[in-house]
RNA sequence: GCCCUCGUAGCUCAGCGGUAGAGCACUCCCUUGGUAAGGGAGAGGUCACGGGUUCGAUUCCCGUCGAGGGCUCCA
């Protein structure tokens, strides 16, 4: 609290003795420096606004934040002069003592700093005691355990200055929330750094513009403006996808995209889903923008009666969706109002979903595998509200594990976080950077076929309800190719590249002879551009490349009459003459299997060792 | 939606109470040049939009829209 305040018992203990609380997260070493940071970082804020009050600092994934009701907002400056105060605290090296505190002599203390935060964290926690810690003169409520001395944080840094609200929920104040990094050491941090730099430098709304991919415009906002170079990209993504579904036996169907506010009622989603539709509304009705595929494919299963012999039935669909998103969540590709779903939906019996997860499991692998990606699985089971049959649940989450097992897949179980109708399987990326990315993911569903009566017949002659499984590869196709340019830096491999190969004739003489090779090339379905522009060949050769060309082909006098072009690839540099028929043959077969010729450029660092965030910490 | 920050030429940015500047890109001319920028000239902006303060606003204030960082949300 106030520097000047004495504690309200002496301190004995040191924080060596302190027993974490049973659950808590892994509390290692660096979790302590973290939370311990926070502790400083409160004392040098509060060093300059003695009247602040504060709410609650917790260790992070990657640092550490604290949250305060200020007299002002924080200028940049601020968070430089909390720094230079927090440096000060550490070269005190102070150490962190602990004591218990009764829980109303806690609350006094607190009511007579004017703390209402933390005496209201006390009152929910219910406790006859509770725990203080203490560096240097700075006291606070805290569950621990903190480091030793404040000498152990010795790799920091301020980050940021955002908006919290008082306990996540958006009826209470509105705090100020200082995010701060920290490492083990100065290295840890140095690297720590350099790995943002790099997200920096291939942030995919940055490399969108670079590269010409896309634009947004205020005119829509959440709404991707695709140019061509971008919307090749898609629709390679899109022909991929089309490939090999139809490899595996689904069918594509395209619905509308706009329904009476009935349907969405029989789903359940008006009830649920209301604020997040766009609605319109026409001769007294209301209809909405679809933000999902599943209603409308039960609209298309019930166009006729089926019988078991016709399941599985795998329908596909990527119409456009519509989801009216907060305009702060929006962000870039990764988080918009329009896109499109690889969706499809699987209308199965009992006995048909260990095959068919097993099927998508293998899909997901197979796709992923294109791009170099790997990724981490969890299987999300019963809630608390679920519906339905608790024996059906628990054939289906043994089904969904078996499937996982079946391809070797190791997961994780997050217990009782499957969705109300259905478990379900979710799958994280990891990029090139080490970051997750929730993309695919495989949902049981019991609940929407009851809804809208979905039957088939059975062996037995008797009307049957089939189980949906609701499933998505890339998740949305926008979202996968923002997560995409991030991984590969904008560099795409040649089957996905916008253009393929640049041709540049060194003069003139060479440009009659590059467009008849370009329209070659073309013919056999390969996307080729001739830069006959009055530019030098490093000219050119600069634009290719930092267009991140794949293929550079380079004709002089010595290449048109040898009928060849000298070879140059995207960061790999001259391989000098290549006979036409080789270059053609050797883009075609890339593009044919789809091969993932990028060099990632990976960073490793010590994000495994991840702290989850924990707000137990106060 | 909420908090903070931001919005100047196609892009990246400088500037500032006295009606705007650079580099790149673009157009034209010269140059026909072997693997990351050849030279010259020119054109291009109601300084996001709407109010207000002021003799005067791109600059200060308020609002709107959009963007960025978070929070919330993401059945």
């Amino acid at each position: 609290m106030s520097n000047d305040s004495a504690p309200v018992q002496s301190p004995s203990e040191t924080t060596e003795e302190v027993a974490p609380t049973d659950g808590a997260p892994r509390r290692d070493q660096l979790w302590k420096i973290r939370h311990s940071c926070s502790h400083i970082m409160a004392q040098a804020v509060l060093e300059i606004f003695p009247e602040a009050s504060m709410a609650i600092g917790p260790p992070i994934a990657d640092g550490f934040y604290y949250d305060f009701d200020l007299p002002r907002s924080l200028t940049p400056d601020d968070l430089a002069d909390i720094e230079a105060r927090m440096e000060r605290i550490v070269k005190g090296n102070f150490e962190f003592k602990t004591w218990n505190v009764p829980s109303e002599e806690a609350i006094a203390y607190f009511k007579e700093r004017n703390q209402q935060y933390k005496i209201e964290l006390i009152q929910d926690l219910g406790v006859p005691e509770v725990r203080f810690y203490q560096q240097d003169s700075f006291v606070d409520l805290c569950g621990g355990p903190h480091v030793r001395r404040t000498g152990e944080c010795k790799a920091f840094k301020l980050m940021r200055v955002s908006g919290a609200y008082w306990r996540g929920d958006s009826n209470k104040p509105m705090l100020q929330r200082i995010y701060g990094t920290a490492w083990k050491n100065k290295s840890d941090l140095a690297s720590y750094l350099e790995l943002l730099e790099e997200a920096k430098r291939r942030d995919h709304r940055k490399l969108g513009k670079e590269l010409d991919l896309f634009s947004f415009h205020q005119e829509s906002p959440g709404a991707i403006f695709w140019h061509p170079r971008g919307w090749q990209i898609y629709r390679g993504l899109r022909d991929l996808w089309r490939d090999i579904h139809t490899a595996e036996g689904y069918v594509e169907i395209c619905n509308p995209i706009i329904y009476n506010k009935s349907l969405y009622e029989t789903s359940g989603h008006w009830e649920h889903y209301n604020e997040h539709m766009f609605k319109v509304e026409s001769e007294g009705e209301v209809y909405c923008i679809k933000p999902m595929n599943c209603p409308d494919t039960m609209l298309f299963f019930k166009t006729r009666k089926h019988s078991y012999r016709d399941l599985p039935l795998r329908v596909s669909e990527g119409q456009i969706l519509h989801r009216n998103e907060l305009s702060g969540a929006l962000n870039g590709l990764l988080r918009v109002r329009q896109f499109a779903q690889d969706d499809a939906h699987l209308f199965v019996t009992e006995e048909q979903i260990e095959k068919e997860i097993t099927n998508v499991v293998g899909m997901i692998e197979r796709i992923y595998a294109l791009f170099d990606l790997k990724f981490r699985v969890k299987l999300s089971t019963r809630p608390a509200d679920f519906m339905g049959e608790p024996a059906l649940w628990d054939e289906a989450e043994a089904a969904l594990e078996r499937s996982l097992n079946a391809n070797n897949i190791p997961f994780i179980v997050n217990h009782g976080d499957g969705a109300f109708y259905g478990p379900k399987i979710d799958f994280d990326v990891i990029d090139a950077l080490g970051r997750k990315w929730q993309c695919a993911t495989i949902q049981l569903d019991f609940q929407l076929p009851r809804r809208f009566e979905l039957t088939y017949t059975d062996r037995e002659n008797t009307q049957k309800t089939p189980i949906v499984i609701h499933r998505a590869i890339f998740g949305s196709l926008e979202r996968f190719i923002g997560i995409l340019i991030e991984h590969v830096a904008g560099a795409f491999p040649t089957w996905l590249a916008p253009v393929q190969a640049v041709i540049m004739p060194i003069s003139d003489e060479q440009v009659d002879y590059c467009h008849a090779v370009a329209a070659r090339f073309r013919a056999k379905g390969l996307r080729v551009e001739v830069d006959d522009r009055n530019e030098k060949l490093g000219y050119k050769v600069r634009e290719a490349e930092l267009l991140k060309t794949p293929y550079m082909l380079v004709a002089g006098r010595r290449e048109a009459e040898g009928n060849s072009f000298s070879v140059r690839n995207f960061s790999v540099g001259d391989r000098g003459a290549i006979g036409v028929d080789e270059i053609e043959a050797e883009l075609l077969q890339k593009v044919a299997n789809r091969e993932f010729d990028v060099k990632l450029k990976t960073i490793s660092w010590s994000h495994e060792e991840e702290t989850e965030t924990d707000e137990s910490g106060y």
